[in-house]
DNA sequence: CGCTATCCGAAGTCACGACTCCGTATACTC
DNA sequence: GAGTATACGGAGTCGTGACTTCGGATAGCG
C-alpha cells in the first residue's frame, strides 16, 4: 500500500513523472470526495473530478478500500505531525486543548475520515489502523503531558478522551453544526476535562 | 409511511392477521439488522432473518429507505416517550442526567439509527424528521427543567447539549467502546455541564 | 528524432442489491 | 366447508458500481 505501484519495477526505471503527478491528484480528489459523500462516495467521481479515467485509478490503488486506506494514512499522518510539532512547541495545555479545537475544526466536512477514525483501530490491521494507532499515542502524549501540567484533570484516561476528540469530530463534520454551537460544544467538553475546581469560563 | 398498506383498502376489510404479525416481525428484525451493519445492510438479510420472502419486506414497505425510516420512527417514538416519562416522574437533575446516560448505554451496536440521528433532522423532511424533532424537544424540556433546578449549567443551550448527545451515543455504538470507557467519557461531559463551581466527582 | 517501456482512457465484464411479477397458499366471510 | 380477497414466496429484471482488457498515446533514453 505505501508503494503502490513498484513493487514489481523493483529498482528499475523511477516512475514516470505523469505516473507521479496523477497519483498525487487522485489522492488529493479522493480526500475531498470521501469527505462530503462519506466511503460510499463512487471511484468513478474521484475519476472524473481527477480529470483521469477510472483505469489509472485502479491502477494507482489496485481496490477502492486501498485508495481509501491511503487517503486516511495520509490524513493521520498530517494529523500526527501536528500533534508532534504542537508537544514541542508550545506550553502543555494550550498545546492539548489547540490540537482538540484544531482537529475537531477540520473534520467540518470530512465524513469519511472521521467516520474511519472512530472504526479505525479495532478490526483491520491495515496500514490506516498503524497510522490511526500513531495519531491516538501522539494525542496520548499531548494529554499526559497536559496532566502533568495540571492543565487536564488527572483521573482522565486516554480511551476515553479520544473518544471524545472522535466522537465531537464526527459531530463536526456534519454541515449543519454551526460554528458556534460546535464552539459550545466543545467548551463544555473542556470544562469537564479541567482539573476539578477549575473552571475555565462560563 | 405511517400507514403503509391501508391506503387503497380505504374502510374494507381490516388486515389479515399473518400480515400484520408478519409486519411487526420484518419492523423488529429490521432494527435489529440495521443496528449492526447500518443503513447498507442489505434488504434480503432483513427478510432472511424474519423468515419471510423478499417480497413480503417490500409488500410493507414500498422502499428500502421507507423501512428505515419505520425503524427509526418507532425507535425516536419510544425514546421520546421515555424521557417525557422522565419528565414527570423524577426529580429535574436525575431525569436529565439519566436519560442521557440511558439514551447513550442503548445505542451500543446500534449503528445505523445514532447513525441516523446525527443526519436527521437536516434535510428531509419525512417522518423520521418529525420523530427526531419530537425527541430533540423533549430533550430540550428535560434539558430547560434541569437547568431551573440548577443542575445543569444556565449557559448550556439545547444544540451543543443534544450535538454532545448524539456523538457520545454514536462512540458508544462502536463494540470496542468498552462499558467503563463510556461510563468515564460520560463522567467527563456530565462534569462540563454541571452548574459552574459544582464538580460532581472525580 | 526514433524506439520502447510505461502509462493512459474508453468500453467492456461481473456481482450484488433494490425492486417486480405471477402463480400459489391461506385467513376470513357466509 | 366453499369462495374470494388478501397475502405470500421464489424467480425474475434492472441499475449501479467495482474492477479488467486492450489498443493507443507519451515520457524519457539514445
Amino acid at each position: 500500500m505505501s508503494t503502490p505501484d513498484n513493487r514489481e519495477t523493483g529498482g528499475r526505471r523511477p516512475q514516470r513523472a505523469d505516473a507521479r503527478t496523477n497519483r498525487e491528484r487522485i489522492l488529493n480528489v479522493a480526500e475531498e470526495v470521501f469527505g462530503k459523500g462519506g466511503r460510499s462516495a463512487s471511484t468513478e467521481e474521484v475519476a472524473r473530478l481527477a480529470g483521469v479515467g477510472i483505469a489509472t485509478v485502479f491502477r494507482h490503488f489496485p481496490t477502492k478500500a486501498a485508495l481509501l486506506e491511503a487517503v486516511l494514512v495520509q490524513r493521520f499522518d498530517r494529523l500526527r505531525a501536528q500533534a508532534e510539532t504542537l508537544f514541542h512547541a508550545t506550553d502543555p495545555g494550550t498545546a492539548f486543548f489547540d490540537f482538540f479545537s484544531h482537529l475537531v475544526a477540520d473534520a467540518a466536512g470530512k465524513i469519511a475520515i472521521s467516520e474511519a477514525l472512530l472504526e479505525a483501530g479495532g478490526e483491520n490491521g491495515g496500514d490506516a489502523a498503524r497510522a490511526s494507532d500513531g495519531l491516538r499515542r501522539a494525542v496520548g502524549a499531548l494529554l499526559q503531558r497536559a496532566q502533568r501540567a495540571g492543565a487536564v484533570r488527572d483521573d482522565a484516561e486516554l480511551p476515553e478522551v479520544y473518544a471524545l476528540l472522535v466522537c465531537t469530530s464526527r459531530a463536526a463534520a456534519h454541515a449543519r453544526l454551526e460554528e458556534e454551537v460546535r464552539q459550545r460544544m466543545l467548551a463544555i467538553v473542556f470544562d469537564g476535562l479541567a482539573p476539578l475546581g477549575t473552571r475555565e469560563r462560563g
